[in-house]
DNA sequence: TTGTACGCGTTATCAT
DNA sequence: ATGATAACGCGTACAA
């Protein structure tokens, strides 16, 4: 395997310096129409491409953004991940897919990024310390967005689904449907917080007179939690006293109660106790499921996160419209 | 925001020479106990990192990996690329996540790839021609390795599940339940021809006295592809003459085609006609579905992959043994 | 063990 | 418009 061709061996074959190479491969460089020629004739003959590791190196601009995901758990994050990566690239960034765990945590990962100096971090996971963040070390690293939650982080923003919206015409569509005692499932209390979802949904049921929602406590944002809190809120609770609806705080929660509410507890959906989720991840639209859910705004928060990181819009938290999605799981009618 | 530190301010502060403050950052250099914890101290202040980047340009090794992804609709991609990234930042690898798609083919993330010098290119996707891939400007490029499914690509190993052993694993299973009646359900001609599976297939029936083996053409490998598989087949396939056992290509494939199946037609699976899939996919599991599948070796793919780009394994070819997945969905008794 | 010269491939700036 | 010089931050090879 030949080494890679530079600009001096493409100056050499086209007679001319390697700094004509180089204006030849910059747009709006003053060159002449001659001299490109012969570049652009030795550059095709050597199969010459720039390299961009030398060039970031001089420009201290990588066009590389690090993405963290510490819930690939999620089936929400697939279609993000392709959207995201979809509209970086269109921009000419490239994505850094990071994994955060135990092994791996937020801050090796961003000194990582910043060793390699990535222009942007972008925050795509669940579980995340204000305090981690505010490592001393990563002082100067690259700057960072909070994608689809909030972010109390100072001079960090976030870019989410407006919940006290979202929540709201959910919240109205089951009432209209005359549900009236209503359960919410959260995930785990810090989490849960930082998504807004719970507090709003507690507030539109104390506006509309319904002072107890009882709350089911899942241990994670996975089927498996959601399956585990419904089952052990329905052994808890006895027939007369249950609610009549319940909101889950993602799909993940949703689909995995659904299946214990039909498939071990014989309930009926929406006959017995209608489900709710949020996110709209694929398998909600399946016939096995039909689930109500809310959709995020995926496209306009991609695409206003990527505008944030190029600078083409304020570096400010902003919160996005998402879409309300009936379906079988809330409707009486 | 201050500029980041190098060598050079660190050797400053430490009163040596930029030298000896690498030596201090690079493991079993010789360098006294004395310089390096003078340097350390000194770093620690400055808050120091060597820069990859240059370290990169000097070395010719980027530790970064490309992961070209075609297909983020199959829910099959999110556990391995969890996977994937795990393991690679287990080695100090940096996954390079790249979303192939119309306006962003191959031979341009590989141009691209080769720009940014990665050490080595995963092909993890679907649908990708031989011919693409031999695209004379990508001489030179990074390693190539397929994973998943098979490669013809001269010079680029493939690492995936044994589909042989697979199918017949799963077959074995579904005659010793007694279906006799099997149709096949496969994704577009070409890439069902990487996986291998179809082929295995029909060998497996015409060995035990099974001639015609029913085929299912699906457009892609989704949920809604392969429902439109089998709501065209059912409709146009009398009672008496249906398959009594359909084996999908992958799981989504499956799901979609289970949930018209009984939603739509109202069959019961497994009484009326049996269901398997291929991948184990998070939902296989879930009671709505309980479908019978075939696990690929996730991690052992992943690992075999990795080995190879660090050079700990030969480059070539290998299939894995996975695990089959027996569930409701084929099972009469 | 430590310091020096030079190279990696590009960009920025200045002189011609 | 073109060529030359310096710089980006680190690594290798060699000499002290």
């Amino acid at each position: 395997m030949a080494k890679r061709p530079t600009s001096q061996n493409v100056a050499d074959m086209a007679g001319v310096s390697k700094w004509t190479v180089i204006r030849a491969f910059t747009p709006g460089a003053s060159i002449t129409e001659e001299s490109r020629a012969k570049v652009m004739a030795a550059a095709g003959q050597l199969n010459y491409r720039p390299n961009l590791l030398a060039r970031s190196l001089a420009t201290n601009l990588t066009h590389q953004v690090a993405i963290l995901v510490d819930d690939f758990e999620n089936p929400h994050k697939l279609p993000v991940l392709e959207r995201l990566t979809l509209e970086l690239q269109a921009e000419g960034l490239v994505p850094m897919l990071v994994n955060i765990n135990e092994r791996f945590g937020h801050v090796h990962a961003l000194l990582n990024a910043g060793q390699r100096q990535v222009d942007a971090v972008i925050l795509f996971g669940t579980a995340f310390r204000n305090e981690t963040l505010q490592d001393a070390r990563l002082e100067g690293a690259a700057p960072m967005f909070v994608l689809a939650r909030d972010s109390q982080i100072p001079g960090v923003p976030a870019i989410s689904c407006d919940a006290t919206i979202a929540i709201e015409e959910l919240c109205a569509h089951l009432r209209e449907q005359g549900y009236r005692r209503p359960g919410f499932m959260a995930g785990p209390q810090t989490l849960s917080t930082a998504l807004g979802r719970r507090r709003s949904f507690k507030t539109f049921w104390v506006r509309h007179g319904v002072e107890h929602v009882p709350e089911l406590p899942a241990k994670s944002y996975s089927m498996t939690s959601g399956a585990e809190a419904v089952r052990h809120y329905l052994q808890e609770t006895s027939a007369g006293d249950r609610i009549d609806v319940l909101m889950c705080e993602n799909d993940a929660l949703a689909l995995g109660a659904l299946d214990v509410l039909r498939s071990e507890f014989g309930l009926r959906v929406p006959q017995d106790i209608a489900v709710a989720g949020f996110d709209n991840i694929m398998f909600a639209d399946a016939p096995a499921y039909d689930l109500t859910t809310y959709e995020q705004p995926i496209e306009d928060m991609v695409k206003t996160t990527i505008d944030m990181i190029l600078g083409r819009r304020e570096r400010q938290t902003v919160q996005l419209r998402g879409r309300l999605v009936v379906r079988g799981s809330t409707k009486r009618t």
